[in-house]
DNA sequence: GGGTTCTTCAACTACTTGGTTACATAGTTG
DNA sequence: CAACTATGTAACCAAGTAGTTGAAGAACCC
């Protein structure tokens, strides 16, 4: 398990593409707006404040990474998260970022 | 502790900015080249087979970012892991991908 | 000082991408 | 069927960026 170390440049790729993923903050803030369950497009781009298009867009490249799914229903398409780990992701970078503005206020002193 | 939920716009910027750091693979295989320790520029560009200026405006981003350190030693800069915490994302982000390609492939068989 | 080596900065190019607009598609309701 | 609604898609533009090249800066040696 874990990482191969060195780490093959076929390895960094995918991985990398990962992280653009989760590189943009209207997707970030879809997510947040998901976690409390399944939202329709138009919905979550109402309380965006962003074009359904927009937000379509970035609904179907978080779909196809496979971090959200996308359920049918009549008119509307329910999204909803489909990989959890994402949220334990947005804490430790929001701990390791914290960390880092901390140790930087510290030096400014 | 955790994040704020619903993510404010104020925060899902910089949180989107840290993921961008590890969105490209020459990074990502820079700090794993950096997992034994120090290593100086022209070092990792002769490993990663790029340009010296390339090695060292990655570096810089990722030192900004304050997930390397530098230390300046007479002719070089030696750089080195910052913040260790970005391999256990790397190993999260591995995991979950692993997942979502065997379901992905589960699904097509 | 002059010369050398390592590093970084600046300008440029090619590519990617977030966002908009407009249109197409699919389902619903009268 | 016709009007309407929600979603998805394609074309396009502007902004950002990874990479190269060339020159400048900084620290060592003679």
């Amino acid at each position: 398990m874990g990482l191969p170390h060195p780490l093959p440049a076929e390895f960094a790729g995918p991985l990398a593409e990962r992280f653009r993923l989760l590189s943009e903050p209207t997707r970030l803030r879809l997510l947040d707006l998901l976690r409390d369950g399944e939202r329709t497009v138009g919905d979550l781009a109402g309380d965006l404040g962003c074009t359904q298009a927009n937000v379509s867009k970035h609904l179907a490249m978080l779909a196809e990474g496979g971090l959200v799914s996308r359920r049918r229903d009549g008119l509307r398409s329910y999204y909803g998260v489909a990989d959890e780990s994402v949220f334990n992701l947005c804490d430790s970078v929001c701990e390791s970022l914290r960390r880092h503005l901390e140790s930087r206020a510290r030096a400014v002193r």
